[in-house]
DNA sequence: GCGGCAAGTGATACATTGTATCATTTGTCG
DNA sequence: CGACAAATGATACAATGTATCACTTGCCGC
């Protein structure tokens, strides 16, 4: 399975946030501050779905000063401008592999290696939109997190129990 | 609206996951003990999504000796039975209402009155599942968790605007 | 520059949610 | 009854998330 089908090239994927929130601070008068860098860096060079208590571990010893609760701030602020997304299933958060648009995704997790895989899938998004008009919801967040084994780990897996 | 056309009527909902919970027992060797009624019979009588703590305040005065572990062990039990569903997305527990067998639903929470419908749309179940396939997962669990106004929430919200 | 203002942070303390451990009790079966 | 697994009680703790308020920072108009 060829990588770049599903992952944004990582020159790209660090370009796009920051281009977001320039604008959006623009917009709203907001400050792209080195906290909210370094939580959104650190995001990015780890590569995977971190708690906000690992994010904090990591930025303590360039910046011995952060706390919890920035660090929730930083996170709330780039899950607005819609460059992070929570997982609610793991309380993590990870890096949208989409920023180029706010949008509402699927998030695929994998119990074996925690990869994570962000989709955009149009039957998904089409079907619980009419169901919670069906329900007469208006709705304002979907979260959907599908959990198993992907490919590799599945085979490892089936490898080992031999 | 009808409720008869979302809810599970309370009777056969009451009856429903004691029969499943007995069978299941039966099947496992496992023990439907004073405790774990007691946590089904509060999220039946309260009729609506409970945070762990919020059941053990309400056991606690029948059963001085309840704690958080012991709630948490009886709400594992209960959702392993499938006759419990977790929130993820709010860290609450509700009682399914199709408890005549496992399944993966989804479920629309509303957040003006915390309302929470529980929904097996045959189209959502499709489309996660041949998202799952797509990518290459074997998914083993799927949180699907709308969130929103229901209609009545939106009504009242519109007449208090004006 | 500089005073005023909103946005953001630091520091502290606290609230909520969830687990680990181990001794004890309870129910079941022979 | 005695053995055994299932379940609980008790305690302590880990992990996750927020409230508050004084202080700082950047920006804007003067
Ligand atoms: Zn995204
Ligand atoms: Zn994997
Ligand atoms: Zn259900
Ligand atoms: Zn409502």
């Amino acid at each position: 399975m060829p990588k770049a089908a599903r992952k944004t090239h990582p020159a790209r994927a660090a370009q796009q946030p920051l281009e977001r929130l320039e604008a959006l601070c623009l917009e709203r008068g907001q400050r792209l501050t080195r906290q909210r860098r370094a939580v959104l860096r650190q995001l990015l060079v780890e590569g995977r779905a971190l708690s906000a208590y690992e994010l904090l571990e990591r930025l303590r010893p360039e910046d011995g000063r952060s706390t919890p609760a920035g660090v929730y701030r930083a996170l709330e602020f780039l899950m607005q401008a819609g460059v992070v997304h929570r997982l609610e299933s793991t309380r993590s958060f990870i890096l949208c592999e989409h920023p180029e648009a706010p949008h509402t995704g699927q998030l695929l997790i994998c119990r074996g290696c925690g990869e994570v895989v962000e989709a955009e899938d149009e039957r998904v998004s089409a079907a619980t939109g009419r169901l919670g008009e069906q329900l007469g919801f208006s709705l304002d967040q979907r979260v959907v997190e599908l959990t198993g084994l992907c490919g590799r780990c599945r085979t490892q897996h089936a490898a080992q129990a031999q």
